[in-house]
DNA sequence: ATGAGTGCAAAGGCTTTGCATTAGG
DNA sequence: CCTAATGCAAAGCCTTTGCACTCAT
């Protein structure tokens, strides 16, 4: 998850989270801390596994709450379960390595310069469809080493 | 969808069919009839809406079979519904604009240049990783044109 | 005290499945 | 004929919501 300075993320998810007034409360720290310490999206099955003392509902509700404070980012993938991240200006920018066998999804980052390419091509394709890009996605679907090796 | 000839593309998805040993039925032959007339990937409601003699459950069931025989591919959004399309080589590689507001999916295409140069990335990224790449996958979302203008 | 946050249980909503009927080869 | 396919209705399953309780300010 290329994480940063601990403290630094709950800073910031307090400050987003007062800015619509909303309070920076014990579950939403543990999710924080949780997505902060994962090594890849987690799903809401592995967030209540590894923080047993967390409530499906409440977990839910407030990653709903943190995402809509841009704290938290949902990635929906062919698999039953949605996953979470940290959001990419936490963590830096990224891409995913999607599993369709086992549903597990990885980081990835691409060389500065394709990137950069890329973002200016998305840019000029926004433009030319009056669209207001937010953010892109780019993902590599296919069979992890695990699962290519289990078969 | 940049639809090829019609008649190439029900030969083809029978053909995939037969080698699944599965037929191509009245209800397979709607949806990929269907799908190559849209301008952009479909949602089961807007499937059952153009053709009126499509059941439910029928639609499901058969575009998981379409799915499974390469002939169709499921697109997964934040939204509600899936989106489906007609695979990828019986209509050419291409993109999605993604509106998070309205929920519509728009195709586009990259430059070939930016595209190619994509591919080789994701390839080494791939090796890297010891990961089985089937395919990848390039969204760009945010509020489309109308969207935009409506609020 | 008083409104936000929490957690249990129940409801929602998209998708899948059971089963009796129909049709294609 | 006989198995695959169809369609209705019911069930599944992830996620959301209702509601009473708790906690922080």
């Amino acid at each position: 998850m290329a994480l940063r300075d601990a403290r630094t993320i709950h800073d910031t998810a307090a400050e987003r989270l007062a800015g619509l007034d909303q309070r920076y409360t014990r579950v939403r720290r543990a999710l924080v801390e949780l997505l902060a310490g994962a090594e890849a999206p987690l799903a809401l099955p592995q967030l209540l596994e590894r923080d047993r003392s967390l409530a499906q509902s409440s977990a839910y509700r407030n990653l709903v709450v943190l995402e809509r404070a841009g704290v938290v980012h949902r990635i929906v993938t062919a698999d039953e379960f949605a996953r979470y991240e940290l959001a990419e200006d936490l963590t830096g920018h990224h891409h995913h390595l999607i599993c369709t066998t086992c549903g597990e999804v990885r980081d990835f980052t691409m060389p500065p310069g394709v990137e950069s390419q890329l973002e200016g091509a998305l840019g000029r394709v926004a433009g030319e469809n009056a669209f207001a890009a937010d953010h892109h996605r780019l993902d590599l679907i296919g069979t992890c080493a695990d699962c290519a090796a289990a078969r």
